[in-house]
DNA sequence: GCCGTTTTCGGCCCGACTGTTTTCAGTCG
């Protein structure tokens, strides 16, 4: 079974959750997590990478040792110390760990002294009052335990952008309008843009934080409320997205809304920045000894440590801090570059507006071009066009463009890419277009070899201009297909063609990762919103956000060229 | 287990909330 960067993660992951139910140093722990978050978000493949005779490159937090480890399971795909740590305890114990409340203290405990290893068990002894009797524990930790195993598979969802945005929308409006509140901000993992949020974290200025966690108890959303204290709560929303607020003084926001905007990795990153220099950081402010010395806005707290702001999405500890310390942030794109949109459909195909619909809407979100790019032939469901429906549509678009004015239509197809690399259409007829959008519909599970040949062909064919959704993924619904994303980069940039950021909340592919990747290597991104509808370019923004997080700025990104710009690289993709 | 403008050994981010243990450990973010 071949190994792939998710299955090393895991393992550690494991390691990691063995170990500290074992009771094991905790820095041991943390340094098995870092390295399953390393390895995780490594973009190339480990496994290929050492076949190929490569050596592993250095990356921070893995020494000698953890580098063994990855060695040995990418290769064999085992682990001696993952079996052996098996061999004492049950694997299923760390799925005690997910459920709310405990921790690595009390699994142990309670697989110690009631042999609890499983869900199933835990709510057995919980509903036998078996729980309340061990040290440490009582009868409302019992009951809080009962009800968190039997949720705990419903409840491990993460929510899309769209929807999430939605909900903290409203409650942001109400919690405004509480007297004495000054200033609210959604902080945590939306703001940061990740592609799917757990939860979400609100900061709130006020003076009376009682009166913002007894306001926020009466909103009629919530479903519960998980905790309450003087300054911070945390509620579940009838929806099930939970929301963590937690009130600051005005002076402490910038301290506040940066701590819990995280990542976890960059705040602990920052503040062991802020020790080697003698200064403390927490969500109150930077500290000097018992003085404050920042805090009221994020750029104060940077300024401290001889750092220039950071914005969210760069923050993973992913290099931001090393960048920002040289003076090499980038200059990140925002949604003003974007001068055209090369992904959309009309009824022609699947969409649900007209061409002169979906022009107008482009035209008003801001956009100088807009290509239109049916689904072809084979995509029956989709009402995919044969070579005689893509000409008169060619017709129309040429008709229409005689009378839009500020808004050029540009002649594409989101043509199949079939199971042997070729293409769903003809090459004269492909050769009549603007552009050709490229893209995988079906057959997915072909093997990574069989995946990546068969796109590498597609974008060598004479007429192909951009290859869309690149991995296929349907968040929460449909894993990327097996394939081999370098490789398909460094073809991209041989060939001269471009790789697609679908803007789509669901789809958000290229991911942060290979964008990043794209960008190393020389090869422009296309950021389009895949309109189906004129209500579709709203998504244009999160797929910004995705950008972003890929350290994307302006020039790397294709369609921020103005209309005369884009027309020379988009005819140099089609022979 | 990692790592070095305090260090190759001795550190490793910081504070709120809960429940239960009457002074704090465990968990969480």
């Amino acid at each position: 079974m071949p190994v792939h960067n998710a299955d090393i993660a895991a393992a550690f992951e494991e390691i990691a959750d063995l170990l500290e139910i074992q009771g094991a140093s905790p820095f041991r722990v943390r340094a098995y997590r870092n390295a399953s978050r390393t390895v995780g978000e490594f973009g190339r493949d480990i496994r290929s990478l050492l076949e190929s005779g490569e050596s592993f490159p250095k990356l921070p937090g893995i020494g000698a040792d953890l580098a063994a480890k990855i060695h040995e399971f990418a290769t064999t795909g085992k682990s001696e110390l993952l079996a052996s740590l098996r061999a004492q305890l049950p694997a299923t114990v760390t799925t005690l760990l997910k459920v709310p409340g405990l921790g690595p203290k009390r699994v142990k405990m309670l697989h110690e002294a009631l042999h609890v290893d499983t869900l199933a068990q835990l709510s057995a002894a919980a509903r036998d009052g078996r729980i309340r009797q061990l040290p440490g524990f009582g009868e409302k930790t019992e009951r809080s335990i009962l009800d968190a195993a039997q949720t705990a598979m419903s409840r491990a969802q993460r929510f899309k952008l769209p929807l999430a945005a939605q909900y903290v929308e409203a409650l942001v409006a109400y919690l405004k309008a509480i007297p004495d509140v000054g200033q609210v901000a959604v902080a945590g993992s939306f703001r940061r843009m990740r592609e799917t949020v757990g939860d979400l974290d609100v900061v709130v200025t006020a003076t009376d934080p009682g009166r913002v966690m007894a306001a926020l108890g009466d909103y009629d959303e919530v479903a519960e409320i998980l905790s309450s204290g003087p300054t911070r709560a945390s509620v579940v929303l009838r929806n099930a997205l939970q929301i963590d607020v937690r009130v600051v003084a005005q002076d402490s926001y910038g301290a506040a809304l940066h701590y819990f905007t995280g990542s976890k990795a960059h705040n602990i990153a920052l503040r062991r920045l802020a020790q080697a220099r003698g200064l403390k950081v927490n969500e109150y402010g930077v500290f000097r000894g018992a003085d404050r010395i920042a805090g009221a806005t994020e750029a104060s707290v940077y300024a401290c440590l001889d750092l220039p702001f950071i914005p969210p999405e760069l923050r993973e500890n992913r290099g931001e801090i090393e960048a920002a310390r040289a003076g090499r942030l980038p200059h990140l794109i925002e949604r003003t570059d974007l001068r055209g949109d090369l992904h959309a459909h009309t009824v022609a195909s699947d969409g649900r507006n007209s061409l002169a619909e979906m022009a107008q809407a482009a035209k008003a979100a801001g956009l100088e071009y807009l290509a239109i790019t049916e689904h072809s032939q084979r995509l029956t469901v989709a009402k995919g066009l044969d070579a005689a429906a893509l000409g008169a549509h060619i017709e129309r678009m040429d008709r229409l463009n005689e009378q839009l004015k500020g808004l050029t239509l540009l002649k594409g197809i989101e043509v199949d890419i079939l199971e042997d690399g070729s293409l769903d259409l003809p090459d004269d007829v492909l050769g009549q277009l603007d552009l050709v959008v490229g893209a995988v519909h079906g057959q997915f599970s072909l093997s990574s070899e069989k995946q990546t040949a068969r796109i590498l062909r597609a974008m060598n064919h004479p007429h192909f201009s951009i290859l869309a959704h690149p991995s296929g993924r349907l968040l929460g619904e449909r894993e990327a297909y097996e394939v081999d994303m370098p490789q398909i980069i460094r073809e991209a940039k041989r060939r001269g063609c471009f790789l697609e950021l679908d803007a789509r909340p669901e789809r958000l592919d290229l991911n942060d990762i290979y964008c990043q990747m794209a960008k190393a290597e020389g090869v422009l991104v296309s950021i389009n919103s895949d309109a189906h509808s004129t209500l579709d370019f709203a998504n244009l923004r999160y797929g910004i956000g995705q950008a972003r997080r890929g350290w994307l700025e302006k020039a790397d990104v294709l369609n921020t060229r103005s209309l005369k710009g884009i027309r020379p690289l988009l005819a140099a993709t089609m022979g």
